[in-house]
DNA sequence: AGCGGAATTG
DNA sequence: CAATTCCGCT
């Protein structure tokens, strides 16, 4: 179904892994267990920010990488009850979780912002997937690792492809929104398949700094950005 | 609104 | 182990 990531042939040995290149921390530890684990908040955040039905409940802030603004915090509460099956959910309770993250170095609190969080993307993510590529910064904000660009990346045994798809859309809307650029051909999304093929985020990444050169090896491309803030 | 300790839970 | 529940403090 999916996950050809790994099965490429070459040798993915757990542990070692590409220098330079890596997943935040957190990212790494999301389904551990095969299939059965439980949802965890923060996994259950960026999927309310990667639906536009909820853009008016929770969305990124405009700007400011990794930063979402929780517009409506009873129905994020509501909804997370929901999918807890904890009815008695509340934001005052959603709100202590959120808290626990800090030291975890998950997410951190903009101050003086308003229900405003942070996610801690400290990081170079570089990610092997098909079809995908961001080139120039034109932003103060994006460093693109040019050694890190041509080069293949490996997942992580831990990441698992939800995950991976959380992330890339989570990377896709805010480099749009920092280009204000929500000038998307036709319309992406991954509304028509979800499932289905491995083949399912087929995107022409364009628009980052005008015509590129063809993608490296057969249809292969990196995804490589630096995040804004440090720890 | 936001923080974090403490006890509890599955 | 990641919340959930409760709560006193600022």
């Amino acid at each position: 179904m999916h996950c050809s990531c790994l099965a490429e042939g070459v040798p993915a040995t757990p542990g070692s892994w590409i220098s330079g290149l890596a997943f935040p921390d957190w990212a790494y530890k999301a389904e551990s267990s095969p299939g059965s684990r439980q949802i965890q908040l923060w996994h259950f955040i960026l999927e309310l920010l990667q639906k536009e039905e909820f853009r008016h409940v929770i969305a990124w802030q405009q700007g400011e990488y990794g930063e979402f603004v929780i517009k409506d915090p009873d129905e994020v509460a509501r909804l997370w009850g929901l999918r807890k099956c904890k009815p008695q959910m509340n934001y005052d309770k959603l709100s202590r979780a959120l808290r626990y993250y800090y030291n975890k170095r998950i997410l951190h609190k903009t101050k003086g912002k308003r229900f405003t969080y942070k996610f801690n993307f400290s990081k170079l993510i570089v990610v092997n997937y098909p079809l995908w590529e961001v080139r120039a910064p034109p932003s103060p904000h994006l460093l693109l690792g040019a050694p890190a660009l041509c080069r293949p990346a490996l997942l992580p045994v831990g990441v698992q492809s939800e995950l991976l798809h959380s992330i890339l859309f989570t990377h896709r809307a805010m480099v749009e929104q920092l280009m204000g650029q929500q000038t998307r051909r036709g319309s992406p999304e991954a509304s028509a398949d979800k499932k289905g093929s491995s083949s399912s985020v087929h995107r022409e990444y364009s628009g980052l700094g005008g015509p590129r050169e063809s993608l490296p090896e057969g249809g292969r491309a990196f995804l490589a950005e630096y995040m804004a803030d440090g720890a």
